[in-house]
DNA sequence: TTAACATATCAAAAAAACTTGTTACGTCAA
DNA sequence: TTGACGTAACAAGTTTTTTTGATATGTTAA
């Protein structure tokens, strides 16, 4: 198939621009937890959480700990790092001119 | 209407999720630039632009500024320090466990 | 063993985002 | 004025994401 080609950046803004993922994260701040915990607190079907869970964790942003039948997750701390790399290097350089090009853009 | 009702770290990350927005994101880095100097470089249509840049606008990740009949768009600096922020408050708290917690997780 | 459980995965449906082509609007040069 | 131009907005179609409801898999307690 085609590729899909994503940059770093997509996937990691991507995987954080949803509610329910952001939920999972802010949950996770405070240490791991399981499945359950987070789908008792989120008010997620078990399905969707799961979806989700994995959004994440193929973005980087979590992995997750295999325990018996439950499966813990915890955040990855370099990823954020990542995230906020990114908005660093997004800044315009100093270089930049502040305003006012002479409309020679076009033509 | 009913409520759209998205969160400002939702709004944001949304609209650094694509691959057209960043590119526009990656030349506003240099400074101010009209739309049709994005659409050449970025070799996207008109009115794909126009989609895109309303988002990053909606977002308040760009600014434009309207002389004659160019526009000009320029990056919002502080929106970006505010995706930065975002990913820092996104990090493990200081308190949090490192790891195993008993499972009494689940009933 | 067997049955209940935690989680992942899959398929179908629903919703949201994106693209493309078109039209509308303001501006400017002729 | 008028016509070409730069841009925004809209509508229809397409693609991608998300949700939901199964079903599958491994684990543990009985």
């Amino acid at each position: 198939m085609a590729p899909p080609n994503l940059t770093r950046a997509e996937v990691l803004f991507h995987a954080l621009s949803d509610a329910t993922r952001l939920g999972i994260l802010g949950m996770l701040r405070d240490g791991e937890r399981c499945v359950c915990e987070l789908q008792d607190e989120l008010d997620a079907a078990q399905s969707r959480l799961s979806f989700h869970l994995r959004v994440l964790k193929d973005a980087g942003l979590v992995a997750d700990r295999r325990e018996g039948r439950w499966a813990y997750y915890t955040i990855v701390p370099g990823a954020l790092a990542e995230v906020h790399d990114l908005a660093v290097r997004m800044q315009p350089r100093r270089s930049a001119l502040p305003i006012h090009r002479a409309p020679s853009c076009c033509r």
